[in-house]
RNA sequence: GCGGAUGUAGCUCAGUUGGCAGAGCACCUGGUUGUGGCCCAGGGGGUCGUGGGUUCAAUCCCCAUCAUUCGCC
């Protein structure tokens, strides 16, 4: 698809910590900064792929616990792997089912092997090692694949997330053992853990940054944690990741905490909030976020967000968004993500226009001007 | 026309051996961060069909009446 090998991460401009890049992989391109929509079994809910094509979307997850359980790797493998069973060309990113693993705690046992689960759809057992997941990865031929690690809960005491930060890196270069092509078609990066600990978290940066991986994240924050511990570890670690590879924060977030994470230098980010949030009615607009089921929209004829140039905006009232909604119309799951989806990648595509200017210092402050209650 | 049953929140219904009236759903307001198409939290709302009677006290017991409904003629 493009003569650039993919892994290959470019960055264009700076200001201040935040990064203009691009980065390469076996589907094509994808600029960064990025937000990328959760497509966990292979669907953007309530989505299609041209929907998102329509909304701009670069890149979208899927998820390797829950394919590897239902259909199957190997059946997606055999159908052109996640592209081209999901009928998406675009690049595609795996999370490695370690989140999984603890937002599933109860079904799950961590030993040194991998982690030994029970399936949440019939109670099956199985075993993900840090090898498993990488086979399971490449059968679906992800794009960009992520290694096992372990993820603990908040309020976790120090001695446990020692011993798991220890465990996180021994089952990240089995990872890299497994699949040692770096830069090949199928990028892996690591994944940084730490708990809420600083020193925990620079351990785990140092441990594992040394090694040839294609990019590196920052996971287990924004796991119930106060919103000022999060942004204190943000600006801890992500300053610490190596300056030439895609920083990934996992599973964050809000439009400020996106903002916050870019002006950090994190470039890649994934979230469900826009699309299950979409689901329920909650929306976000240059204004700030709404909950359409109010009746005060009841008989609101303008558009959700005029600022925003998406369908759903263009194209339907307040009035009757709220109708869809309060009537759990399929249309308003669909409609309703392709807004949030939209605000979201526009949100992202503005960060790279204020930083390409310079002016991001600027963009950020009007975002968490819109989001008064979702900062620190 | 005769006999029976039922009238309690917007809806479907509990309930009180007579003592400040309850649930589910709906409605209103929050929440939701590497997704089990949910879930959680809070809130508003009732002349207990109507009119009499008994009682310290009636949504509950008695009488009448209206409505709905079933059966029989």
């Amino acid at each position: 698809m493009s003569d650039i090998p993919p892994g290959t991460f470019t960055v264009h401009a700076v200001d201040g910590k935040a990064r203009l890049g691009t980065l390469h992989t076996a589907h094509g391109p994808v600029q960064t900064p990025i937000f990328m929509p959760v497509g966990t079994v292979g669907s953007v809910k309530a989505v299609a792929p041209d929907d998102l094509a329509n909304i701009g979307a670069e890149i979208i997850l899927g998820n390797t616990y829950h394919l590897y359980l239902r259909p199957g790797d190997e059946l997606v493998g055999r159908r052109g792997g996640l592209h081209g069973f999901a009928a998406w060309d675009k690049p595609i990113l795996t999370d490695s089912g370690g989140f999984q693993a603890f937002s599933l705690s109860e079904l799950r046992k961590i030993r040194e092997n991998g982690v030994e689960f029970r399936s949440h759809l019939d109670g099956s057992k199985h075993l993900f090692t840090p090898e498993k997941v990488v086979e399971i990865q490449r059968n679906l031929n992800s794009d960009i694949m992520m290694v096992l690690d372990e993820c603990v809960a908040y309020g976790t005491p120090y001695d446990y997330t020692v011993k798991s930060v220890e465990l996180t890196t021994r089952w990240a270069l089995r990872s890299r053992a497994a699949y040692p092509e770096c830069s090949a078609g199928n990028l892996l990066f690591a994944i940084t853990q730490g708990g809420f600990f600083a020193d925990l978290r620079s351990r785990s940066v140092e441990q594992l940054c040394g090694h040839d991986f294609d990019g590196f994240a920052i996971g287990g924050l924004s796991v119930g944690e106060p919103k000022n511990e999060m942004y204190d570890l943000l600006a801890h670690t992500a300053p610490l990741l190596p300056a030439d590879k895609p920083r990934y924060l996992m599973g964050v977030g809000t439009p400020v905490d996106i903002v916050t994470g870019i002006a950090n230098g994190v470039d890649m980010f994934d979230c469900v909030l826009p699309t299950r949030n979409a689901r329920n009615g909650t929306l976000y607009t240059s204004q700030g976020k709404i909950n359409i089921k109010r009746k005060e929209y009841s008989e609101d004829d303008g558009p959700l967000d005029p600022a925003c140039s998406c369908y759903t905006c263009r194209t339907f009232s307040r009035a009757y968004l709220r109708h869809l909604q309060h009537s759990g119309e399929v249309s308003a799951f669909r409609l309703n993500s392709v807004h949030n989806l939209t605000y979201f990648l526009d949100l992202v595509r503005g960060a790279r226009e204020a930083i390409r200017a310079g002016e991001f210092a600027a963009y950020a402050a009007r975002v968490a001007a819109a989001y008064p209650d979702d900062g620190v």
